[in-house]
RNA sequence: GGCGGCAUAGCCAAGGGGCUAAGGCAGCGGUCUGCAAAACCGUUAUUCCCCGGUUCGAAUCCGGGUGCCGCCUCCA
């Protein structure tokens, strides 16, 4: 089986194969840090994360960066707004960062290198750039001249002739030969000069653009080739774009096989973004009590390429679900084996490999993939309320659930540990129960609930879940 | 104005020429329970934004509308 993936490049689905058989390349547009990041962007690296882990399941080894943009304009701006140097404004917000993916269950293995480490690397391309006649030096600014370059505006699909560049916002700060044409590195202004926030060159004392930090990371670590580029379908144009032209200029060769853009998160019908004031972050949603693992579900579930409502309703919906899976693999956990289905159950994972396979090689179509895992949730619930299955049995289905969710990273496995008053509770109100002291044991189940640990009383005795 | 996309139940959301139009959430009725919860069973779209066309057959293809969103500017 294949995946195929939509390729924003060709406008199709593609069949995707990688550079080399065993092994994928895979460069994300990461964060620019100047402020907490907002779950509005976490959306694509979510996804990012889940492409890798879906990769990874299918056999590949995968090499997988997201940058982190440190030293854009933005993080200029914010540190002498601050009165801080550079490196210290962006550390605080690389670690929320970080921070937010670790509460987001995104993989360890992905690398996060920062721009402002591969300022060589940007000389080096900017270099090649002017060699080859891509780029030119104007008042010891370096721009990419697009007119020189055949297929600039292929992936966005954008027609510069038609264009209104009227509104170029940085029109006044250059002195480009086309409006059009590209910053790749940008003089520094005096106040830089004066902060030291810029870099030697041959050209002058320059900042470099977002544009040529993202295309300089990648081109460092994964070479000339590699095999996804992800990024948001808002900055298809002129982002991804400007990278795009930056590595065929000065290899060749597109940067990137495939080109995958995630949608966005919207709220009341707009983009989530800081300039409209409608962003939530991490810790805002944290402080209402939601959690990273119903916080991932809510951006992962529904299509990437659709965009996806914010809203509190749907993130409630998001954490009965992720609940519902909870209590199915605390149920299992707890499980006590019965006399064995007698192969109805390696049918039913059997089927729910296929399914779900089939429908994330289908351009990661998740949702798709969710209804197969809760057909199966549901028919195994039914088996072991009849208490059918065996001990194999019963690992099998644990095991098969937690290789989906090494693609999701949505579900709980661990058999949850309690705190010694919780456990001194639960055995309270077993000997209330047992004394049929209804009132005390309604009460501690309250007690309970408050502390967010639920209850259910099963024949085979009290089994609990918790929320985090 | 240019380019790209979306419209399916109360909400979210798959499907994409003919099989009962997946699944989740919420609701309702039941089983279980001391009561709950969880789980299960049943129930909730004769119909997929509208109008035409193609076809034996359209939610799906084609043409035309309508509404919404993104980018071309800050945000990223």
């Amino acid at each position: 089986m294949t995946l195929a993936l939509y390729n924003t490049m060709t406008r199709n689905k593609e069949s995707f194969k990688p550079l080399r058989t065993d092994r994928v390349l895979m460069h994300s547009c990461g964060p620019s840090v100047h402020d907490v990041p907002h779950i509005g962007t976490h959306r694509r690296f979510v996804l990012a994360d889940m492409i890798m882990r879906y990769l990874e399941l299918k056999g590949f080894t995968v090499v997988h960066e997201i940058n982190i943009i440190d030293m854009a304009d933005n993080s200029v701006k914010g540190a002498t707004r601050a009165r801080m140097d550079v490196e210290h404004y962006t550390r605080q917000y690389i670690e929320a960062f970080l921070k937010d993916m670790a509460i987001l269950n995104v993989s360890e293995d992905i690398h996060y290198p920062r721009a402002s480490r591969h300022v060589e690397a940007m000389i080096d391309l900017a270099q090649k750039l002017v060699e080859k006649g891509y780029a030119y030096e104007k008042l010891h600014s370096v721009y990419f001249d697009i007119s020189r370059l055949d297929n600039y505006g292929s992936l966005s699909n954008i027609d510069l002739s038609r264009v209104r560049h009227r509104k170029t916002v940085d029109q006044d700060d250059y002195e480009k030969d086309s409006p059009v044409d590209f910053t790749l590195f940008k003089r520094a202004t005096l106040e830089e000069l004066k902060q030291g926030i810029f870099y030697k060159t041959r050209w002058g004392n320059v900042r470099p653009s977002w544009h040529l930090e993202c295309a300089a990371v990648a081109w460092k670590n994964l070479g000339d080739t590699y095999d996804i580029h992800l990024s948001g379908s808002d900055i298809i144009f002129p982002h991804c774009e400007n990278v795009m032209a930056i590595g065929t200029a000065a290899c060749e060769s597109n940067p990137a096989r495939f080109w995958l853009n995630a949608e966005l998160v919207m709220r009341d019908g707009k983009k989530m973004s800081r300039s409209l004031s409608n962003t939530f972050t991490i810790e805002e949603l944290a402080a209402k009590g939601y959690t990273g693992r119903e916080i991932r579900y809510f951006l992962l579930s529904s299509h990437y390429r659709k965009p996806l409502n914010f809203s509190f309703a749907a993130l409630d919906t998001a954490a009965n679900t992720v609940k519902r899976l909870d209590n199915f693999i605390q149920r299992l956990i707890k499980y006590v084996p019965g006399p064995g289905t007698g192969g109805e159950i390696d049918q039913l994972i059997y089927d729910l490999k296929q399914g779900f396979m089939i429908s994330m090689d289908d351009d990661l179509n998740v949702s798709g993939a969710l209804a197969t895992v809760f057909a199966f949730v549901k028919t195994v619930n039914l088996a072991i309320s009849e208490h059918r299955p065996d001990e194999r049995e019963q690992r099998a289905i644990l095991d098969v659930m937690r290789t989906i969710d090494d693609v999701l990273g949505v579900m709980n496995f661990k058999e949850q540990h309690l705190d010694k008053d919780i456990e001194l509770l639960l055995e309270e109100r077993d000997r209330a129960r047992n004394r049929k002291d209804w009132k005390e044991s309604d009460r501690i189940r309250d007690e309970l609930s408050k502390r967010g640990i639920m209850i259910q009383d099963t024949p085979e005795g009290t089994v609990w879940t918790s929320r985090k």
